[in-house]
DNA sequence: CTGAAAGCGCTTACAG
DNA sequence: CTGAAAGCGCTTACAG
């Protein structure tokens, strides 16, 4: 930017201090009527604008939020990637801010001063990821930007911002809604171990079962690691070794992809033989056949309370620690039947 | 960060100065060894990590590139908007760059000193989605930062920086291969007119008919703007005044999609009946019934390049205009199949 | 190899 | 309502 507010000053006939104040809404009304028009005349005559730069430095903030997340980007499903993207950049918009992403190097733990992947010139991150561990969350906790954590939460709830919704929750029903349909052999295919997510569905489903009776069976639970291959894999060995089995619980809709597949290829077929359900909805799991029956998480939504609630808190008008559950949804499609009688 | 670099220049007893010189890569060595370790010891202890807003108000460089997109984000699918960022925000970072996602309102047109959307603090400019059109353009135009148009290119091709693929050539290629396989009444459903893309893959379809002597049939056209609904609708509408269509050649994958879904709910089987084939291999395409055969767009390379060539040029290794033009790949599945009898 | 000083383009007490 | 001045935290000629 060739023009700077000196040069509005200068043509405008008075000082930088009274631009400056012309053009912050907090400080417009300090400035008399006909002077502020005459500079936003100008302004507009030399297509002014100010220096975004100069004026962190000046105030310190730099109206921009990161949202950080681990380098493997991979890890995520570009559907749960983009929601989350696009509800925290339109609501970050809505109050004036801007969105950076950042990746997050997996190795953070001394950060080298050349280090780029740390966060800079940001008033405050959003950090995503359910396997987010505790070394990089003291990286945050020794700046002194607010934080807040999507789609997970602390150890210690009480001290932390965070907006997730309710896993634990989500896979209960899960299981009640199989359990309702009478089935009792009810498979479940884990996600990763450090992961919190998949550790409260996992939870879930252990809860729900018990609650009704049934003792949870080890040699019915499989891991997959949320991804559509081990999903595959583990529902195949399962499979191998039982027959019994009429439902499986996938702790995300990927390894559900994955189990539908692996269901078929043992020659059974989805939901007459075995019924599937999956965590998620991502968008391919309504194109799959049968539709798949999941748990929908509001993830647009998530990115949008969690960049709203870190903005605040930002500006003081929160104070800290704030956070926010969000319920799930089960939406029932095609892969779920009655049980069979075996 | 309560600890600047005065506070390490007190603590080593040396200048800021030196202190800066020992910090930046390029200025390192004008410090004497010993010094340097000093310095860096000091930095360690304090955790101290430079200002980058500070630092880019003196450079005038802050090191982020703007990913500029249209604010109907939904105008993305998740799949090309998760293969452009990540794409670029990977090569940015291998090049010392971080990204910052900036929503452009479509109003973009005397952009009010309170914009919020318009690009602030950023290097250099990723123009992003096909629509853009010229007025959007000509914001940066008038920008003194570089930019570089992607998945799009401009008028005048001389003066500009893009990197695209080669839509026209990719769908040439798809009429072709439907030839090859004895089909002659081949639609095709249209993306939006404002759509370079949308346009040069219709220019492929009808440049492959007329080269193998075939008179494009307006009535086998129709517009189904990129979306899975209007691409239903559009193959809807043809399949119900024409009865000899044989292969449809869909714009994009959403269209295939929904092209797909109308056919079987006209009674008729794909590729049996009426062969299919998409453009963009999103992912949803692998998981149709059946599968779509498509054409693949490197995305995520494309991220990567325009990040890369911006950045060059960003720094004066590249002078504009650059541009690239990537190639497609057909991607064949199971919704083409030999044109039947009729 | 090092330091003193000017400057990047703003904002904001302070004084009037 | 307005201006002069200090300051935000760096970098970089300039001089030695």
């Amino acid at each position: 930017m060739a023009v700077t507010i000196r040069d509005i000053a200068k043509q405008a006939d008075v000082s930088v201090a009274t631009v400056s104040r012309a053009i912050n809404s907090a400080t417009r009304n300090q400035v008399r009527e006909e002077t502020r028009r005459k500079i936003f005349e100008i302004i507009k005559k030399c297509n002014y604008s100010p220096d975004q730069t100069a004026r962190s430095l000046s105030t310190r903030r730099t109206k921009v939020l990161g949202l950080c997340m681990p380098s493997r980007a991979s890890a995520f499903s570009s559907d749960y990637f983009t929601g989350i993207i696009i509800g925290a950049i339109e609501s970050a918009r809505k109050l004036g801010y801007e969105l950076k992403i950042v990746l997050l190097s997996e190795t953070t733990k001394g950060l080298d001063v050349s280090e780029v992947s740390k966060p800079s010139a940001i008033d405050g991150a959003l950090l995503v990821g359910t396997r987010i561990h505790d070394e990089l969350i003291a990286v945050f906790e020794n700046s002194d930007i607010p934080w807040i954590l999507v789609n997970n939460y602390p150890e210690n709830k009480e001290k932390t911002n965070f907006v997730d919704c309710d896993n634990e929750k989500g896979a209960y029903n899960v299981v009640n809604y199989l359990l309702g349909k009478g089935h009792r052999k009810i498979a479940f295919i884990k996600g990763p171990e450090d992961s919190r997510n998949a550790n409260d569905r996992f939870a879930g489903y252990t809860k729900a079962l018990k609650k009704n009776g049934i003792k949870p069976d080890k040699l019915l639970i499989k891991t997959g690691n949320f991804t559509e291959k081990e999903g595959y894999l583990a529902v195949h060995d399962l499979l191998s070794d039982h027959n019994d089995i009429t439902a499986i619980f996938c702790a995300d809709d990927e390894m559900a992809v994955g189990a539908l597949q692996a269901v078929k290829d043992k020659g059974l077929s989805c939901p007459e033989d075995i019924s599937i359900i999956g965590f998620d909805d991502i968008r391919l799991s309504r194109y799959v056949d049968p539709p798949l029956t999941t748990v929908r998480q509001p993830i647009y939504e998530i990115g949008k309370i969690a960049a709203q609630m870190l903005i605040y808190v930002v500006e003081g008008k929160l104070t800290a620690p704030v956070s926010k559950i969000l319920q799930t949804e089960l939406v029932e499609r095609n892969s779920c039947a009655p049980a069979a009688q075996k």
